[in-house]
DNA sequence: GCGACAG
DNA sequence: ATCTTGTCGC
């Protein structure tokens, strides 16, 4: 698959929505609120960016989680081959609040996307769902290198993959993407607004005192308050979320056992 | 036209 | 992301 999730309009130029809307119902569970489907090819920039935004429409920004607090939290990052043809994408499952590891699926696949601010999604997505459909676990939360609502569309790769899995997730990034760098105050724990337009977007959080600030923003299912709290509740001996630090670990091992680099 | 620009 | 070793500092 090529990782968008989504259909390509059979229907000429933008035509009408889906079919009928699922019945409204308190957050689903097993259902997946869109078919993850295969595709035969990426698509071109300009169907990239619409998909974005038919996807943007359903981020959901409330906690929507299937348990709380949560039991286990997925972290999700991707490492590249040094000639750039071959992407790695790991998915690595910590128990809470221990972080203990209980489960990890790693992937690899020919990168197909071009690196484009902004259509991250659509160059590190794929892969990371083919690990992802490898788990054995269920995680309650996903936390991906990347952002989720702080974002142009305001569906970064969090929120893309947070509505194709209807798993709630939650996006951090060491740098801003379309927003001006803010500072937070000095101390673990302080955090500052990121806007974009009127509204809040995310925030730049110091997890870690005399380290660099990352940026958090809700991906799908959760507010920007729990998002912020469960980063911080996986961060704190290092500056990103332990899940994210064991995922990238485990696709840079990926990576050398393919004997690809 | 120039700069900015997740990983 | 990746190319790259050691080095200064807590």
């Amino acid at each position: 698959m090529t990782g968008n999730g989504l259909e390509q309009p059979s229907s000429p130029g933008e035509g009408g929505r889906e079919g009928a809307e699922p019945p409204p119902g308190p957050t689903p569970r097993e259902d997946t609120a869109l078919p993850v489907r295969t595709f035969a090819s990426p698509p071109s920039l300009d169907a990239a960016r619409r998909i974005q935004r038919v996807l943007a429409a359903r981020v959901i920004r409330e906690d929507r989680l299937p348990r709380s607090p949560p039991q286990l939290i997925a972290g999700a990052d991707a490492a590249y081959s040094r000639d750039g043809t071959q992407v790695y994408g790991a998915v690595a499952v910590l128990h809470c609040p221990d972080l203990c590891p209980v489960d990890v699926q790693c992937a690899e696949r020919p990168v197909e996307f071009p690196y484009v601010p902004g259509l991250f999604a659509f160059r590190e997505g794929p892969v990371l769902l083919d690990a992802w459909k490898q788990l054995a676990t269920r995680p309650d939360i996903v936390i991906l290198h990347g952002h989720g609502t702080i974002h142009p569309e305001g569906c970064g790769l969090a929120s893309h993959l947070g509505i194709l899995l209807d798993v709630p997730a939650i996006g951090v990034a060491e740098r801003p993407l379309g927003t001006v760098a803010v500072t937070p105050g000095s101390a673990r724990g302080d955090t500052t607004p990121v806007h974009i337009g009127d509204r809040v977007a995310g925030c730049a959080v110091r997890t870690r005192a005399g380290v660099r600030e990352v940026y958090v923003s809700p991906g799908h299912r959760i507010s920007l308050e729990t998002a912020v709290h469960i980063v911080l509740a996986t961060a704190s001996r290092y500056r990103m979320p332990e899940p994210l630090r064991a995922a990238h670990r485990h696709a840079v091992e990926c990576r050398a056992k393919t004997r690809k680099e």
